[in-house]
Parts: structure tokens; sequence; C-alpha cells
DNA sequence: ACGGATTTGTCCGTATGTATC
DNA sequence: TGATACATACGGACAAATCCG
């Protein structure tokens, strides 16, 4: 933009960007991940990937460095390179586990990772404006009748928090996490966990939440979210434990 | 797995069981989101909705009670369904500000959230064979000539922490924000920021990660992966403040 | 100003799949 | 294991409101 800037990044770098051997990186690791990969498999050459990805063979091979300082390949000069180790302890997929207690404990992990800084960040800069918007999912929550509605509008509070945050990467990272809250086999797990525990309190949670964001106390909101997850939290683990008790009989 | 997960989970689920309304609200979100819709712009009806992304116009309506709630449409009976009011703010899209210095705040944010949990786990969970993984990545980059092979290495640095946490969506998630993180455009962002500002010293930050992570001690490690980003977030605010200073002149 | 056509709002019957006995 | 009861989704029918000719 400014002269100075334009001096400093020059002309130079504006090339077709390909500059990245992180891109290389990213895409070696779709190909180790695909289900097509057996372990101990040769891959094709280097320059053979350069090509099949176009890009250059040096981002490859810097590529493969990182991989195989992970242990996720192995190389030899004139042999080539290999998948494996035995993939250590197969990096489960979510299709693997989403259906099992694993996954849900995963995921509500990933949020209690994720929303109580989202909900930080809502409380230092949200508009006013989403303060009724929250209000009126906690409504909506309270006088739902069948399950799927409210588990709906819980999803929306949580997600005009997100939106609070006022971070479009941030609000991405959320709704990725939400669109596995509600894949067909985890929603099944919670309905008969929701059976065998009852409802909670999740509305005091809630409320708690918008006190919070209202009062602009960033550690509050934070702290809020947190006991409101880690509660869902506690409830999925004494479930996985009995399962898993059941499953030793 | 078990005999019980297979009881559980049976083979009834191959069905389209079509049961969520949270799949018509993603798929709305993704209509009211596409680059062609103007504010104020009718959508279909709710019946070609249904037909169109195949669900029950009960699920649709569902969706778009909350679409409401959140002011993204608005209806009236015997009129239709509209878009706006004019989209506040205009939620910008990740290519609109990747290649602003907003958007290497916004991805600095992002990971100031989510690092640190991951970080706390991968000190509680992780295998120990991590460490020296994590070693030589410190030690590449310490010896890497070339900002690319650089980045590689700090890239796979903070990506065995995340994998270390133990939880493949957690991870999923890492890998989303560091694709966002070798964006060429914010590549070169980044690059006139060093270039003003010098170095820092990362690597002593790293070395305190490693050792809280030896340590297992989550508090310490999530503080140092906090203390390690935040150098970096404030190296970026003093340039984006810098920066737009200079468009004010 | 009137009336037909269309769209949202509401309700109910049916079918399907799940869980319990 | 088989049968019953329950919850949920889907689709159609009707009412209310709006738009357009």
């Amino acid at each position: 933009m400014t002269i100075g800037s334009a001096i400093g990044s020059g002309a130079s770098i504006a090339r077709d960007p390909q500059e990245c051997s992180a891109l290389a990186l990213e895409r070696l690791r779709a190909i180790l991940a695909a289900p097509g990969a057996v372990p101990g498999e040769r891959l094709p050459t280097e320059r053979a990937l350069a090509a099949q990805l176009g890009i250059g063979r040096n981002a490859i091979r810097r590529a493969l460095e990182v991989l195989e300082a992970e242990g996720m390949i192995w190389r030899k000069q004139g042999a080539g390179t290999f998948t494996g180790p035995p993939q250590d302890a197969q990096p489960q997929t979510w299709e693997t586990i989403s259906a099992s207690p694993a996954g849900l404990l995963s995921l509500i992990e990933a949020r209690l990772a994720l929303e109580p800084q989202l909900a930080r960040l809502a409380a230092k800069r949200a508009a006013p404006e989403i303060f009724p918007r929250i209000a009126t999912c906690i409504a909506r929550i309270e006088c739902a009748e069948d399950v799927d509605s409210a588990d709906l509008w819980d999803s929306a509070l949580h997600r005009e928090i997100a939106r609070g945050a006022g971070n479009p990467l941030l609000l991405d990272l959320f709704d990725r996490v939400n669109a596995w809250r509600h894949d067909p086999a985890l929603r099944r797990l919670r309905g008969s966990v929701r059976r065998k525990s009852g409802k909670g309190h999740a509305q005091d949670d809630h409320r708690r939440i918008l006190a919070a964001l209202e009062a602009g106390d960033g550690a509050a909101a934070a702290q809020a979210m947190h006991d409101h997850l880690s509660a869902l939290h506690s409830v999925y683990l004494t479930y996985a434990q009995e399962e898993t008790r059941a499953h030793e009989l």
C-alpha cells in the first residue's frame, strides 16, 4: 500500500506463490491419511510427487523431511520413501469414533477447549444486540417440546456467543465443531445419555453465561462456559465408564 | 467394536434418518452466506427449500425460525421469507481479510484461543516419544537458513503438540488454523513484519514449552504457549497500528 | 375495490425406527 | 427373541395473510 511497503515487499514475490512447502506438507498428509494407504507401502518418487502435486521438488523434500521426523514415513537413498511404521495407534478417523462414547468425549473436550475462549472474547467485544438474541434462545430452549428443537436452539445460543467473539476464523472453527455435534450417530448417543441421566440444569448455566456477557466480564464468562461444558463432560464421562464396564461383563 | 456397541449402532442407520433440522440450518446458512445473496432478496418458498435440500418442511421451518431469531432473515405470512436486514457488518469472509493486518491478528487470536489448551492436554497425556520429536523441530528451526524451512519446522513443532493432545477433533481444528497460517497472502505479510521487527526469541519460548510438557505440567504448558503466541500477538498488533497510522496520513 | 393465487402458519395422520418389557 | 409402546419425521390438508391483476 504505502511506498515503504511497496519497496519492502517488492514486485518479486508476486509470482505464482507456490512458494510454500507447507502446501506440499498438507497434501502429503492427506495422501498418508487416505484410507487406501497401507503401512509400509512405497510412495511415488519425489519427482513424481512434485509433478503430481504441481510443486517444486525441494518443497517436496522439505515436507518429506518433516514427515520423516514425525515418524510418518522413512526414506532410504536409492530405495524410495515408505509409509509406516505401522501407523502408531491408527490415527482414528472421525467416522471411526463418532458412534462411540469416545467420540462424545472428544467432542465435548474440543468444545471445552474452544468455547470458554470464545465466551471470554465475546464478553469483551460483543455488540449489545446479541443479549436479547441469547435470551430468546434460552426462552426457546425452555419451551421446546421435542429434543430436536431444543438442541437447535442450544446450538444457536452457543453460536451467537461465537459470533460475538468477532473473529471470523474462530467462528469457522466453532461451526466445524458444531457440525460434528450434529452428527446423526452422536445425536443418538446423546439421546441415550439424556434418557439415563435426566436433563440437568443447563438452563441455569446458560443464564449465568448471559449474565457474565452482559457484565462484560471475560473471566466470568469463560468460567461459566467452562462449568457448563464441564458438567456435560462429567455426565458423558460417567456414561462412558458405565458403557465400558457393561462391555467388560 | 464389541458386541454391545454392535447392537447399539445396529444395521439400522444405513437408512437416511433425515432426523435433524440442524442439517437444514447448516445448508441455509451456506445459502445466505453465498456471494450471490443480496440483502432484502426473497428466498424460495419453504416447500421449494424442502424439496431442494431434500428435508422435510418441518425441519426447514425450525431452521428458519432460528435464522429469524438471529436476524438473518424475516418472514411474513402470505408474503414469503426475505434476507436481511442489510447484513450487519457484512460477515467478512476469510479471503477478504487474509491479506490485511486484521487477518494476521485474527489468526494469532485464533491460535491464542486454541493452542494453549492443546498444550495443556498434551502435557497431561502425550506419549513421551513426542519429546525428542519436538526437540528435533527446535533444532531444525535453529539451523534453518531460509524462512520457508524455519516456518515449516515451527509449524511441525506446534502440530506435534496438537497431536499430543490426543484428540482427533482438536487436531483437525489445529490443521485448519495451520492451513490459514500458510495462506500465501498472510505469509507475505508476516514476511514484512519480520523484516521490520526482527526475530524475537521464539526459540526460548519453544524450549520453555517443551520443558513444561516433559514435566507434565499442564498449566505451565498452557501458560508457556500463551506467552509464546502473545509475544507474536503484540508484535503484530504494533505492526497493525503502524499500518493504520500510515494509512491515515 | 374485489378476487384469485400464492405463501407462511398450524395441525393431524401415517410410517418408521428405537427402546423397553 | 418377539411384541408393544414411544418418539420423531414426513407429508398433506386447512386457515390466515399477503400480493397482484
